[in-house]
DNA sequence: GATGAATGAGTATTCATTCAT
DNA sequence: CATGAATGAATACTCATTCAT
C-alpha cells in the first residue's frame, strides 16, 4: 500500500546493481564497491542500506527467486483450466528460464544452499509452492477431464525434476535445445495423456 | 638429474586439502593461504605446483569430474548386458551421489561453466561420454532383449535428465529421498521395460 | 554534506613520505607498506588517496619535477634583465640540485620516462617550459643590451645541456665540484659575453 | 688465453638474459624467475652461477660500461691522431648511444651509483679512464699541430660534459635529434679549432 | 652442471566494515 | 541521505634464496 520508500527503492537498485556486477564477473567476485562504483555512489552507502554483505546476497537470492517463481505463474486472465496448464508447461520448457536470470549466478546462489540453512529454508520453500502450484493446476485440469493421471503429486514431482533435469543438462549444449525442450515437453504432455491443439502455440506465444 | 619429482603427488595433495577447505567453508572463500596452512606447508609451495589459482580450480574441477564419472562406470567383472544395465541404473538413483562430493563445491564449480569456455568444455565432454556410455549399455541391453525402446539415444537423454533433475530437486529436502529415489528408479525400469528380479537388490549393493 | 575532505594534505603528507622512503631504500624498494609503516597509518589508507602505486610514483614525479622547476625560477622581485639572468645562471651551476631532490631517486624517475609515455610527456613539458623561460631571459637580457648572442634559443638549448651535463657528472666526484660549477658558470658567461661585476656573488647568495 | 670456460660462458649468457628482461619490463621488474624462464633453465641455476641477486646486477653493470666504454674507442687502425680525434667526436656525437644500451636500463642503474659505493667506484673509474683518452687524443692531436687549445683536460671535460647532457637532453625529444647533434658537433669542433675536410663524414662512416 | 623442493618475507591490491561529519 | 576517513584482515602472487639430489 501507498507509495514505496525511498529506501525500498534504493534498496532495490542496489540488489539489481549487484546482480548485474555478479552477472558479469561472477557472484564470488562481485563485491560492494563494485556495484557502489557501478551505481557511482559511495560504498559506504551501500552498507546503509544492507547492513552486511549477507543481507546483500539474501536480497538477491530473494530477487531470482522471484524471477524464477514467474515462470509458473501465467496470466490470470487465462481461467480455462487445460489452457492454463498448456500455458504453465508451454513455459517450464520455454527459453525464458535463460533470460530471467544469469545462469552463472544462479548456481553459485544454489550452492550456498548447502551452507546457509535459512538460504536452502527460502529455496525451499519456493520450490514447495511452485510444486504445490502445479500440483493445483493438474488438479483442476483432470478434475476438468483434461487430463487423466491416477496422482497428481507425483506427477508434478516429475515434472519438476523433468524441467530441472533439462535446465541443468541443456545449459551445457549450445544448441539444439529448442528442439530438445520440444521433446521434453511433447513427453509431458503424453505421459498427462493430454491433447493439444494443433494451433496452440499461437495462445501461449501471444 | 636433479631432484626427484614427486610433483603429481604433491598436486594430489594439494587439490584434496583444497577440496576440502571449499567444502567447509565454501569455493569462493577457499584461499590458498588456508590450503597452505591446513597442509601445514608455505603458500607458495602451493602456488610452486599450481601457478594460478585458477589452476587449483580445474584441477578441483578434474578431481570432481573424476568422481561424478565413477557413478557410470560398474565394475569390469559383471558382463551380462542386463545386470550391467541394471547396476548402472541403481549407481544413478543411489545416494552415492552426496558421498562421493560436497553438493555446495560441485554447484559453485558448475558455476564457473557459465564464465570459462575451458571449464563449459570440460563438463560436456564428461557428459557427453557418460550420455554415450549409458546409451551403449542401452543398446546392448536391447540387442540382447532386455529391454524394448525404440530409441536408445532419446532414452539415454531422457534417464540423465531424470538423474540430474533428481539430483537437483532432493538436494532441498532432508528426508524421504531413498524413497523418491527409488520410485524414480521405477518409473526409469517401467519406460524401459525392464522387468527386474525381486532379488535385484542384493546384486547390485554386493 | 558528508565529512570534510584531507584529501590534498594527506596526498602530500603520502607523496612525501614515499620520497623519503624512496631516498633511504631506492625507489625500487620503495614500497606501499613502508610508506604506510613511516606514517604510522594503515597501507590500505594509502591505496585510498593512490588508487594505484603507479599513481602514488606519477604524484612523486610531480613533485620531483616541481622542485626541479624552481631552480630555473628567481624570484619576481628581481625585475632588471641582466641581474634576472645572472641569477637565474647563478641558480642553475649552485649545488641547490642536491638539496632539492635525491640523485638516486632523481635517476630513477628518470628511467620511468623510456617505459611511460604519459611520464616522458611530463618530463618534457617541463624540459620545454623551463627551456623557454631560459630563452626569455635570455631575450630580455639582449634587447636590454645585457648580451650578445645571434641566437636566444640555441644559447638556451647550450646552457640547457651544459647544466644537466655537468649535473651527471659531477655527481660522481666527490671533491671539487664547486670549483667546476664556477668554470662552467664562467664559460656560459664569456658565451654571451656576459660582464660579471666583482661583487655580483653577494647579490645571488642573498 | 686458452679457452674461456662453460662458467664464464653461461654467466655472460645470464647477463645478456638479465639486460634483455630489464630493458622489456624495467630494471626494477626484472627477476632472477624472469631471466630463468627466457633462457629456458631454472632458477637455482642462475643463482649457482651469481650467489646474489646483487652479484647480477654490478655484472649488468660491467656489461653497460663496456658497451659505453666502446664509444670512445676508435679503432685501432687509424693512427693520424687528427683524424682520430675526429672519429672520436664523430662516435661521441652519433646516435650509437641509443643502440648500444636502452636508456631505461641505463637510467637505473646509474640510479645505483648513490646507495652504493662499490658501483660509484665503478662508474667513476670507467669515466676517468674515457675523460683520460679522449685527453690523450687532445693531446696528441695538440702536438701534431691539429688543434689549438691552452688547456687539454679542460677542454676534455667540456665535451664530456656536452655530451652527457645531450644524451639527457636529447632523449627526452623524439624529433630533429640528427640535427642537434650535428649542432653540438660542430660546436665542439669549432671550440677546439679543428678545421674538418669537407668529406670527412665518409671516413667515420665507413 | 642442473633440477626441483621448500621457505619466508615480501608485493600491490581488495575486502567488508565502522565511524565522523 | 550521503560522503569520506580509516581500519585490519585478507587476497593471489612474486621474490631471492637454500638445500637435497
Amino acid at each position: 500500500m501507498g507509495r514505496k520508500s525511498i529506501k525500498e527503492i534504493r534498496r532495490k537498485e542496489i540488489v539489481t546493481a549487484f546482480y548485474q556486477v555478479a552477472k558479469k564477473e561472477g557472484l564470488e567476485n562481485a563485491s560492494i564497491a563494485k556495484v557502489a562504483k557501478k551505481m557511482e555512489i559511495n560504498p559506504s552507502l551501500v552498507m546503509h542500506y544492507f547492513n552486511t554483505k549477507e543481507d546483500l546476497i539474501y536480497e538477491l537470492i530473494n530477487f531470482i527467486l522471484e524471477s524464477y517463481g514467474n515462470i509458473y505463474k501465467p496470466k490470470k486472465s487465462i481461467t480455462d483450466p487445460k489452457e492454463r496448464l498448456i500455458l504453465i508447461i508451454d513455459n517450464l520448457f520455454s527459453r525464458k528460464w535463460n533470460t530471467l536470470f544469469d545462469d552463472g549466478v544462479f548456481f553459485s546462489c544454489f550452492a550456498l544452499v548447502f551452507r546457509s540453512k535459512k538460504i536452502k529454508a527460502h529455496y525451499k520453500a519456493l520450490h514447495d509452492s511452485l510444486r504445490g502450484m502445479l500440483a493445483d493446476a493438474l488438479k483442476e485440469a483432470k478434475e476438468h477431464g483434461a487430463i487423466n493421471i491416477p496422482d497428481v503429486a507425483a506427477a508434478s514431482d516429475m515434472i519438476f525434476i523433468l524441467v530441472e533435469g533439462a535446465y541443468y543438462y541443456l545449459s551445457l549444449s549450445d544448441d539444439n535445445n529448442e528442439d530438445k525442450l520440444a521433446i521434453y515437453k511433447k513427453e509431458v504432455f503424453m505421459r498427462l495423456g493430454l491433447t493439444v491443439d494443433a494451433n496452440h502455440k499461437e495462445i501461449v506465444t501471444s
